[in-house]
RNA sequence: GGCAGCGUAGCUCAGUGGCAGAGCAGGGGACUCAUAAGCCCUUGGUCGGUGGUUCAAAUCCACCCGCUGCCA
């Protein structure tokens, strides 16, 4: 039966370029997923794009000289060229800046307003009174009142990791031109979030058996210690207007406007397509499963914040599954942008292709505890696993059959005990895959396929081709088409993960056209099917890459 | 200080009540179709510590030690 899955994905920050970290935290295992439901002709919506409001990209900005605007963009553009470099497989990578996203944004809020769950409330901000401007927490500055550190910044202190309120810190100064800045009074929205505490409660229970366990866990004694209603309006000029007359300083915050994205882009897509209510069959019919794949610092906002509003907004279908992922650590030690102790995607995929890295991400994914990335790591999972143990058994039993078979797959004669075994190994494993990958399981479902390529090593081995050949042609034939056939499901098995040699693969065996219109099929290799003669589908690794790379990070 | 997670072979990790596991690294061997790849055999562990529950604990409970994250 065609099901219809909805994929929302964090939105990322277009304030930096991506690393590692994202990836295998966000962008990965989302995109095995909707590859895994396409190939067994399930119709995906998987969409997300740039963040271009907020603090950081205003920081950036102002410390890059130039408008917000143009520091999204050029992010925006490096996320674009990345996902097409690791074959990341949007259907819409929008961003934030669009007409249709204002739109949207404007109507979620002004329809929530409308209805009760917006409210105004007077709070005080801190506001410099040489440029004019109220200050984000982040803009201020001044000394820590638990470790006197002179830096602290209004929302916390880096020093002491202490949070922190503006008016907290003593000698408080703007961060852009050091004046003492003053306190104001100024209207700000609030969203009615304890309103909905009850029915989250409700809603989240019915998720025990579905979610991760931290999901779940965290989710829930989020909301049982009380949600607090929270500010959804800044005072500052780069984000989407307040919809609501005499605001004209006034723009949606950040983490409420981001969220309306997942419902903004599927608008667009729609657009794009010529079908502008297509988005409906996603959003509206309750039987399509909505997943929302982000990293564990986002978790609040997917489970109960987004949950929220859309109940507030009423009419659209709530996350089905928020497959939230741990984090990876970098040779050991924590991921820091800033002090470059990070591995960058345009810079990987300058030197390396993208299927080791999706290999890596996928058998080392932090799905129940943080993981570890390490170049050596890398190497050798390239080395003795990619090349040694998969490539390796594509590369000697299509070369064998090309060169001794006249370029065809070879017409099987009857199934010995070990043939069958093996066929039948690989039926299960295949079966175990896709219900693997349907629970959203990535490290065990590629584990599983890996076992096969193994246990496919051992067939050949058992069965020596090369030798029984020079007797008996009609028994190597067998041996030679069971192994193939294998490595045609292999190929489909693997796919979802390994997007770019799986095509590659499919070509070799001899199928023309793209694998995802070929579909989630065991069994199906024809005999006297020619093929291509194949190349290595994975390149050997040296170990000085360990040195070379690991002696980029930090710097 | 509170909450959560982790601690298993030299390394990376799996195993959550039933004889301690995998891959890699180390040692030995047979083969040659394949990217000197693959295959077979093998060395290696008081499962962080102490107590408890149980016929049986790496697994459940209590406390302790160490590391990490989030929050105050």
């Amino acid at each position: 039966m065609t099901e219809r899955i909805y994929i929302g994905v964090a939105w990322p920050y277009a304030n930096s370029h991506l690393h590692m970290g994202h990836i295998a935290g966000a962008y990965l295992p989302p995109d095995i997923f909707a590859r895994y439901h396409r190939v067994k002709g399930n119709r995906v919506l998987m969409v997300t794009g740039s963040d271009m409001h907020g603090t950081p990209i205003t920081l950036s900005a102002e410390k890059e000289g130039c408008s917000p605007a143009e520091v999204a963009e050029k992010y925006h553009r490096s996320f674009l060229k990345s996902w097409e470099g690791l074959g990341i497989s949007f259907d819409l990578f929008t961003h934030t800046e669009t007409q249709n996203h204002t739109e949207v944004a404007q109507d979620v809020f002004l329809k929530l307003y409308n209805q009760g769950h917006i409210y105004k409330e007077n709070v005080l901000q801190p506001w410099c009174p040489a440029c004019c401007r109220f200050l984000p927490d982040r803009y201020i500055e001044g000394d820590c009142p638990h470790c006197t550190y002179d830096g602290a910044r209004g929302d916390q202190c880096d020093k002491c990791g202490q949070p922190l309120n503006p008016a907290d810190l003593e000698n408080p100064r703007c961060g852009l031109c050091g004046k003492t800045p003053e306190f104001e009074e100024s209207e700000h929205f609030f969203l009615r979030l304890s309103a909905f505490q009850d029915r989250l409660i409700e809603w989240v229970k019915t998720k025990e058996k579905l979610w991760r366990s931290n999901v779940y866990n965290f989710t829930l004694s989020y909301l049982k210690n009380g949600l607090k209603d929270r500010a959804i309006t800044r005072d500052i000029d780069w984000g989407i207007p307040v919809p609501v007359e005499g605001y004209p300083g006034k723009r949606i915050y950040v983490w409420f406007e981001a969220v309306i994205g997942y419902l903004s882009a599927s608008k667009e897509w729609a657009k794009n397509k010529g079908e502008p209510d297509e988005w409906k069959k996603f959003w509206q019919d309750d039987s399509v499963k909505s997943y929302y794949f982000i990293g564990k610092d986002n978790i609040p906002f997917h489970t109960i914040i987004w949950p929220a509003m859309l109940l507030g907004y009423g009419g659209l279908n709530l996350p089905y599954d928020v497959p939230a992922n741990e984090y990876l650590t970098i040779e050991g030690r924590k991921l820091s942008s800033s002090r470059n102790w990070a591995v960058w995607l345009p810079d990987y995929l300058s030197r390396y292709d993208p299927d080791p890295l999706r290999y890596l991400l996928s058998i080392n994914m932090p799905e129940t505890s943080d993981t570890d990335f390490s170049w050596r790591e890398f190497v050798r999972r390239n080395n003795d696993e990619l090349v040694a143990t998969y490539g390796n058994l594509a590369q000697r039993a299509l070369t064998f059959a090309c060169r001794h078979f006249d370029g065809a797959v070879p017409h099987p004669g009857e199934f010995e005990e070990v043939d069958e075994a093996m066929l039948s190994k690989t039926r299960a494993a295949f079966d175990n895959v896709d219900r693997l990958l349907y629970r959203c399981h990535f490290r065990e479902a590629i584990r599983t396929a890996m076992t096969l390529a193994g246990q496919a090593n051992r067939y050949l081995e058992e069965k020596s081709p090369w030798k029984v050949i020079k007797e008996d042609r009609g028994r190597a034939a067998t041996s030679l088409y069971v192994a193939l056939s294998v490595i045609d499901s292999l190929k489909t098995m693997l796919y979802p993960f390994l997007p770019f040699s799986s095509q590659e693969l499919h070509h070799y065996l001899g199928y023309s056209g793209k694998i995802e219109d070929y579909g989630w099929k065991v069994d199906t290799l024809k005999p006297g099917q020619k093929m291509q003669s194949p190349r290595p589908l994975f390149v050997k690794l040296d170990d000085s890459v360990v040195e070379q790379e690991t002696s980029r990070l930090g710097n």
